[in-house]
DNA sequence: CAGTCGTGGCA
DNA sequence: TTGCCAAGACT
């Protein structure tokens, strides 16, 4: 039996009240701090933002210390948390609320839309818990919550599912307490209303939900299928001097994957045979092969990109030398792969 | 609208 | 070891 809403969202608030986690970002009530914690949080675990959190904090304490900071050392506070367009446009948002803004922080979701990088989760996010309105902010948790909560039979990625879930979000959030309802809602599902594993018997609006009733909450929320990926070869040359150990980097192009960071220069391909030949094609008996690593990239957008950077004067004397060879990794293990050799601190 | 953008944890 | 995917935004 279906209980009423007000009635599941007060026994919400009342298990968030007893059971939240304790996250350093709950402990502030300064909009820009928050700000930061949403933007971090974007596609990003709770642990792996904690060990960030702070540290931005201390070298960019306000809005207007992080609108006149270097590019360059915004990237290096943010190397290692990925989606790295988030921290150029963390950036671009402080500049424009001291340039455009006057240097007043929005205190609205309305106000929030309109500053780089903050799309509807994150305006009402802020909105919602640094300045209780109340607007609903609907994330893959609360998706995942809501869907079951109704056993959408509908896709949460197609428009009318879409719709249902942004309705209910939105009559739940005019209630009180928006901001500590704001954090509930994704507070159970995170741990709770879990992906694979969900506590219902621990699970404080179990009555009201849909799923849970019908005894398959796993079985919600339900996706559209997801494309194959595409496969890419790719080798990743790095030249040293053995004399001075100097290294030669290319820096990559701004957009796209891993924009502006440095690493060793790649060769793509997309014919395996060929990658193969290439690097001792290129580089003939002039060179040994210091760095050969094989590589297949999944979701990789440099396909077209096969132009090689000449070498710089003064490395021709250096060796290619084979470090790796590896037969094909996924993308995660593949970045992984190449920030540990490839990539240079970029402050 | 569908594609793109990183990383780390876990079953 | 491998596939999946988590506090999304932008183009």
């Amino acid at each position: 039996m279906q209980s009423s809403l007000p009635a599941s969202r007060a026994a919400l608030l009342g298990w968030f009240d007893l059971h939240q986690r304790d996250l350093p970002w709950r402990r502030t009530r300064d909009p820009y701090a928050i700000w930061v914690s949403e933007v971090m949080l974007q596609q990003t675990r709770v642990e792996t933002v904690r060990r960030y959190w702070d540290r931005w904090l201390e070298t960019f304490p306000t809005v207007a210390s992080l609108a006149s900071a270097s590019t360059e050392a915004v990237l290096s506070q943010w190397q290692g948390l990925g989606y790295y367009r988030r921290a150029r446009n963390l950036q671009a948002g402080a500049i424009f609320i001291v340039e455009q803004l006057g240097g007043a922080i929005p205190t609205t979701a309305e106000g929030w839309k309109t500053v780089p990088g903050v799309g509807p989760y994150t305006a009402g996010a802020i909105a919602s818990i640094a300045f209780g309105e109340p607007v609903p902010a609907v994330d893959g948790n609360v998706l995942r919550v809501l869907s079951r909560w109704l056993a959408l039979e509908r896709p949460i990625d197609s428009k009318e599912g879409r719709f249902a879930i942004d309705s209910l979000a939105a009559d739940l959030a005019a209630g009180p307490r928006p901001g500590a309802w704001t954090q509930a809602l994704m507070e159970l599902g995170a741990t709770l209303c879990t992906p694979t594993s969900p506590a219902c018997l621990l699970c404080p609006v179990s009555a009201g939900c849909a799923a849970a009733a019908m005894g398959e909450p796993t079985r919600f929320p339900l996706k559209a299928k997801a494309k194959a990926p595409r496969e890419v070869h790719r080798f990743a040359l790095a030249l040293r001097q053995p004399e001075t150990g100097a290294e030669w980097w290319v820096q990559r192009d701004e957009q796209g994957l891993l924009g502006g960071l440095w690493e060793f220069p790649l060769l793509t391909s997309l014919d395996e045979a060929q990658a193969a030949a290439e690097p001792l094609a290129h580089h003939g008996d002039l060179l040994h092969i210091f760095t050969h690593i094989r590589l297949t990239v999944t979701l990789c957008s440099a396909t077209e990109d096969a132009t090689e950077p000449p070498i710089p004067d003064g490395y021709q004397t250096g060796r290619w030398v084979l470090l790796e060879e590896r037969e094909s990794l996924p993308q995660s293990r593949l970045m992984r792969k190449l920030r540990e050799r490839l990539l240079l601190p970029t402050g």
